[in-house]
DNA sequence: GCCAACGTTGGC
DNA sequence: GCCAACGTTGGC
């Protein structure tokens, strides 16, 4: 069974590469969009991850990142004060789900939006196109070997 | 800050 | 269960 691969945006205002290189390891909290928790609920340990950096000054992917632990539940949901708070969500049946990422490498050379729009074989990759707004979107092995080679010049 | 895209909500 | 209205995302 080979891994599989996934590209996980984030503002980086918000949460940027560089902080879950601090960090170590980070669950991936605050997603409340159905088609990207079922994505990261069919998520198995060792899937890998690119770091896409969103709504920011040069959008791009920053580096490589692995799913450490499979999806388990969202805690924000339960939290009144949390910005991510869902009241429709119980402990009994949880509607939001997480999993923890930790970062494999940082790029040599940042791979900007605009570069992968460019790229010979990223035609069909999700987050280059028109529209996309999904902050989880899967990746083939084809994309993701192009995408390496380019961030690794 | 504009606006296109698209997911979600809620009235019927 | 349809669909219009609304809200959010995110590139530019």
């Amino acid at each position: 069974m080979s891994r599989r691969c996934w590209l996980f945006k984030s503002e980086p205002d918000c949460y940027s590469f560089d902080d879950l290189v601090r960090d170590g390891v980070s669950p991936w909290e605050g997603v409340r969009n159905y088609t990207s928790r079922n994505h990261m609920s069919s998520m198995k340990l060792g899937d890998l991850g690119f770091f896409y950096h969103s709504s920011c000054e040069v959008p791009g992917i920053a580096g490589t990142c692995e799913v450490v632990r499979e999806a388990y539940a969202d805690g924000t949901q339960f939290d009144v004060k949390s910005e991510y708070f869902d009241p429709k969500a119980t402990l009994e049946n949880p509607r939001w789900f997480m999993v923890d990422l930790k970062p494999i490498a940082k790029f040599k050379k940042y791979v900007p939006l605009a570069q992968l729009r460019e790229a010979a074989g990223l035609e069909e990759m999700i987050v280059a196109k028109r529209g996309n707004r999904l902050s989880i979107t899967p990746v083939t092995e084809a994309e993701w070997e192009i995408v390496l080679a380019l961030g690794a010049k």
